[in-house]
DNA sequence: ACATTAATGAGACTGAGTCTCATTACGGCG
DNA sequence: CGCCGTAATGAGACTCAGTCTCATTAATGT
């Protein structure tokens, strides 16, 4: 997904801006905290809000991991699939996905507009198998 | 999912007889401090510890919604699926489930040892597609 | 009944996330 | 171009969910 920022924010500023750059940068998850220390110019409070307004706009999702901080993902296409480890929190990315037409029907079924889905399969990964 | 404590626990006390109770009574989703409120005569970390050790077992799952406070919620038998309004945060539960051979096979594509699933379908709920 | 040690709980502590508010600067318009 | 309205900024105070500590209590095996 190419961002269209003006689509997003009222304003295009040089903070938000540098925000977005540095969301292209990360591979995979981030965090709020991540984010801010990479970025020593802006301010944590617009690195906060920033995020708040991109996941808002459905550019980034949140992802719950392990711990208790909340980590961000940019939101692929529509779909969104994970292998999380219940031991280690290990997380593989799953390409495929066979569920979009159910998704759609479910949503459907309640009156609900589709935005995007997301399937979490949890497992114990090979290497925690073995303890 | 009948909880048998004594497989959870490594001692049956009377302040986690005291959590598993009130989690019995919650409808939904509910928070640590919301448990925590409800059970005065119960240590806040003792609360804290209780639902950490009962998600690790499996018997809780952690659900993430649009506040930043972590909401937990009985693991339904395997799977676990949801619409979530992405303008609203209300939540509809899901009772069907064509997903499960999909979960295993990603699972064992990835040699992981499958626990559970959830599907999570996010959009504009009737009420949010008004405004 | 006793010893071992898991579990408790009060309260201090941490740190993610929010709020406030004075200041800055984007962008539309004359 | 310069002006204005107001969105956005950022320093720092604040909140509160969640963790840790440690002295005390009590569940279990023998």
């Amino acid at each position: 997904m190419v961002l269209e920022s003006t689509q997003v924010f009222q304003r295009n500023t040089a903070a938000r801006g540098k925000v977005l750059q540095a969301i292209e940068r990360q591979t995979g998850h981030f965090t709020a905290e991540d984010l801010s220390q990479q970025l020593p110019g802006v301010g944590r409070a617009t690195v906060y809000r920033t995020l708040g307004v991109l996941t808002r706009s459905g550019y980034l999702c949140k992802v719950l991991l392990g711990g208790n901080t909340l980590h961000y993902q940019v939101s692929p296409e529509e779909h969104h699939h994970h292998l999380v480890c219940i031991e280690c929190d290990r997380i593989v990315d799953v390409e495929s996905c066979e569920v979009a037409d159910y998704a759609r029907e479910t949503a459907l079924a309640q009156g609900f507009q589709l935005q995007r889905h997301r399937l979490e399969v949890y497992g114990r990964c090979p290497s925690c198998q073995i303890g």
